[in-house]
DNA sequence: CGGTTTCACATACGTTGTGTATGTGAATTG
DNA sequence: CAATTCACATACACAACGTATGTGAAACCG
C-alpha cells in the first residue's frame, strides 16, 4: 500500500466525482454547495479547485462518466441480444430511453448538463452514446439498408428523440405504463430510415 | 393616457419580461444578475419580486412568451402554405427546427428552462407547440393515415427530435450547410409513422 | 542522508447575488 | 378628505463562488 502521490490524487478525483454524481443527481447542479460537496468526502473546496478548476470542471467529469456508462451499458445489452445492425441500433435507442429514466441521468446529463456546459455536440467527452449511434448508422447506410441520409443528423435525431423521450415519460404518472408506448414510437419513427419497411 | 394602476403594472411586467429576454438570451439564465436586469429598465428588484415570485418565475414568464411565438408562427406558416394534415405536420416541425436557430430560443427554451423549470411536460405554460403537434396528429389518426401509436409520444420524440436537432444545427460550423440535412432526416423519421408511404 | 523543491490540498478573504423584511408615496376607496 | 391599499424601493442577512496565500508531506538531488 505504497500509496503515491498519483495514486492519492486520483483517488481525491474519484471522491470528489462520485460525491457529485450523488450531489447533482438529488439537489441539481445550481443547488448544490460545494463546501457541502467536498466536506461530505473530508475534503475542503481547495480539492475541487485544484483537480477540476471550478464547478463547471467537476459537472464536465461527472458528465463524462456518466455518459460513459450509458454507452458501455448500451453496447452490452446490444452485444448480448444478437440481431444484425438494424436491431442493434433499435436495442441501443431502446437501452438509453430506459437509461435515461434513472434521476441521475436526467438530472445530469439531460438537464444540468447541456445548460451549463452547452449543446452536447461540443462536450470534450464527445457524446460517446451518439457516436455508437453514428456507428450503427453507418454499417446501416455501407450495406444500403438506409435512405441515403446525413449519419450525423439522424443520429442526432434519433438521439435527440431518444433522450427527450425519457424525460416525458419519467415526469409523466405512471412511467411503467407509458415507457412501452415510448419506446414503439421511437421504433416507428426509426423505421422511416428504412428504406423499405412492411409495418 | 389615464395610467391605471393595473396598466402601470402590466406595463412592468412587460418590460422586465422583455429585459428577460435579452439579458437570459445573451448571458445566460444563471449568469444573469437580478440587480442588473431591473436596473437596465429603470426599476429594483423589488418590482422583479413582487411581480414574478423570484428569478425563477421570470424565467417562466419569458420562457411561456417564447414558446407561444413559436406556436404562432409555425401554425402561420403552416396555414400560408397550405397542403393536408400531413404536410402540416411536416411544415410546423421545420418551424420548430427553424426557429430553434435563434439564439434566444436556444439558451432559454432548450437550454435554461429545462434546466430551471424541470422537463416541459411540467411548465404551467404546456408547452403550446407540443400541443399544436399532438393536434395534428390526432387528426392524422382520426383519418388512419399514421400507424396506431400514442399521440403523445408521437409528438414528444418529434418535438424532441426537432428541437435537438436545431441545438446540433447551430452548434455546428456551418449551420446553414448542415440545416437542410437535419430537415431531410427529421422528415424521414416523421414518415416512419405513415402507414404506407413510398420514399 | 539532509537540504531543497514541488505540489496537493487547506485556510482565509473579498465579491457578488439572492431572498426577505421593512419602508414609502401615490392611487384608490368610502 | 381621511384611511387604506399596494406597487415598488430600500436595507439587510446569508450563502456560495473563486482566488490568493499558507502548509506539510512526498519527491528530487547532491
Amino acid at each position: 500500500m505504497a500509496a503515491r502521490r498519483a495514486e492519492m490524487m486520483a483517488e481525491t478525483r474519484a471522491k470528489l466525482i462520485a460525491a457529485g454524481r450523488r450531489a447533482f443527481a438529488e439537489k441539481g447542479y445550481a443547488a448544490t454547495s460545494m463546501d457541502d460537496l467536498t466536506a461530505a468526502v473530508g475534503l475542503t473546496r481547495g480539492a475541487l479547485y485544484h483537480n477540476f478548476g471550478d464547478k463547471r470542471g467537476l459537472l464536465a467529469a461527472v458528465v463524462d462518466q456518466v455518459d460513459e456508462e450509458m454507452a458501455t451499458r448500451a453496447a452490452a445489452e446490444a452485444e448480448r441480444r444478437g440481431g444484425d445492425d438494424w436491431e442493434k441500433l433499435l436495442i441501443e435507442g431502446v437501452a438509453y430511453i430506459e437509461a435515461a429514466m434513472t434521476p441521475e441521468v436526467q438530472r445530469i446529463v439531460l438537464l444540468d448538463g447541456p445548460a451549463v456546459l452547452g449543446d452536447p455536440s461540443n462536450w470534450p467527452s464527445q457524446n460517446k452514446c451518439l457516436a455508437a449511434t453514428m456507428d450503427c448508422l453507418a454499417r446501416l447506410a455501407g450495406t444500403g439498408r438506409i435512405k441515403p441520409v446525413s449519419i450525423e443528423a439522424a443520429a442526432r435525431l434519433l438521439n435527440g428523440a431518444a433522450l427527450n423521450a425519457a424525460l416525458w415519460v419519467a415526469a409523466s404518472e405512471s412511467p411503467d405504463a407509458v415507457l412501452p408506448e415510448a419506446i414503439e414510437a421511437f421504433t416507428h419513427l426509426a423505421s422511416g430510415l428504412l428504406v423499405r419497411e412492411p409495418a
